[in-house]
DNA sequence: GCAAAAGTGTTCGTCGTACACCCATGC
DNA sequence: GCATGGGTGTACGACGAACACTTTTGC
């Protein structure tokens, strides 16, 4: 059964992966490209997204287009900001896009972001010319999109201090240098190893498996994984007044 | 002359305001009421709110409900969340009112919370029957705002913790006493009075003033800035992870 | 003079930070 | 055997946490 878009409200995701190979944080996007009599009129990147259905919640679509993109049910996301400024869509090429598509001028869309195992995603499986783009070097990213992506890049900064949320974007066992690389991506800083290694090592949550790395050319490294159970238990808000 | 509303997309405004006397953290409501026939079908409050008019940002519509309200401009606000659940205008009482109302049944509300002082607000000079409620003591609400309330309360929470969002809550000129009052009633927690003092008067951007209080019936206070412009000076990124 | 709230110091333990070298493995 | 990345220990300083009494003022 065909559902009922709301033509003026949309979902858009940005999905975050991490390379472990290139130590990038990457971001998903979907190509955008139109023809006119051979004349290339589009031909960029931007979010993958869609309109609200009439009867779903705004979770509800957000899960849906994570799906078609990647197949994957059940990922970390977070609605992060709602963007409407009636001048969003109105670039040149966003008009010829739009003419081209059941778009309402003035849309507004709930921004989402997405943090998963980029081994997850088989980007040959999809029918929308998806690729990672490393978030530190965009292509060029139709409509207000790239705006988009910094400011849930801006949120995913802050929120991977004070919530374990990294290891959404790692295979279930990972090495504590994986941890740090990831840290040093996303935050675009410069981490003592022995500290962090200590540090993250101390953790009751941070439990050491009985393997090691397999099929890597050096000194196979301790995996560790995380577990929530423990760190559920565990918690307590802190309420350390910074400012 | 009158602007076009897009009749599906709202913003709702959570006011936060401190009332040095009580303690209390309050957030302002109207009143509504309705009745037929000498019967009573609707009496609560809500957060004040309004469409998004065709031609204006979001920003701009939660800055217009505010001033429509308070008759304030220029105070701190943040959009905190988009709420859009098919059902989030569902119940009878609801379902009543919007019949009143030029309302979509299926509306998203971008929902944003405001920091001010209590005293800029006159409250009698507003055709609203705009109410201060204490968060901890809220009265019955309407539609899904007490919902919406207790997650701007949520942000506030965790935002005051890392921010000096603390002082627009607050006179320009404050007490430490009541500095910790006002984290105290948000945190819901106690904090000792020594510690806190010190952590505060150490901090280069609060400014002892050359002023106590007046009109005291006990022993006067010293009074307090913030300086805003040291705090952006010294400003620099905590990169600390906590998890 | 008394009630009420303002204001003050010290000790301890935890944790962040700086810093340089040896080790285990695969090839 | 050698190149590569994995892994290790110590000392210092800052700061959060616990804790109880004196001081100042208005009335």
């Amino acid at each position: 059964m065909e559902q009922k878009k709301i033509l003026n409200i949309s979902v858009d995701c940005v999905v975050f992966g991490f390379d472990t190979i290139t130590k990038s944080l990457n971001v998903l996007l979907i190509k955008r490209y139109l023809e006119k009599n051979k004349e290339v009129l589009v031909d960029d990147y931007v979010l993958t997204g869609y309109h609200v259905y009439e009867n779903e919640t705004l979770d509800q679509t957000a899960t849906r287009v994570l799906e078609e993109l990647t197949g994957l049910k059940n990922q970390y996301k977070k609605q992060f900001k709602a963007f409407g400024d009636p001048d969003r869509l109105m670039n040149e090429k966003d008009l010829v896009w739009i003419k081209n598509e059941e778009f309402n001028l003035r849309t507004i869309t709930i921004a989402y972001y997405f943090l998963l195992k980029t081994d997850d995603v088989d980007l040959n499986k999809n029918k929308y010319n998806a690729k990672w783009f490393p978030v530190s070097n965009l292509p060029e990213v139709g409509f207000d999109h790239k705006n988009i992506i910094l400011e849930a890049y801006e949120d995913l900064k802050v929120k991977c201090l004070s919530e374990p949320i990294i290891f959404k974007l790692l295979p279930d066992k990972f090495t504590i240098n994986e941890v740090q690389d990831l840290y040093q991506s996303i935050l675009c800083i410069e981490i003592d190893n022995r500290n962090f290694r200590r540090k993250l090592i101390n953790k009751k949550y941070i439990i050491a498996l009985d393997e090691k790395q397999v099929g890597v050319s050096k000194k196979p490294a301790q995996l560790y994984m995380f577990s929530k159970d423990i760190y559920d238990k565990m918690f307590q808000k802190n309420y350390l007044i910074s400012i």
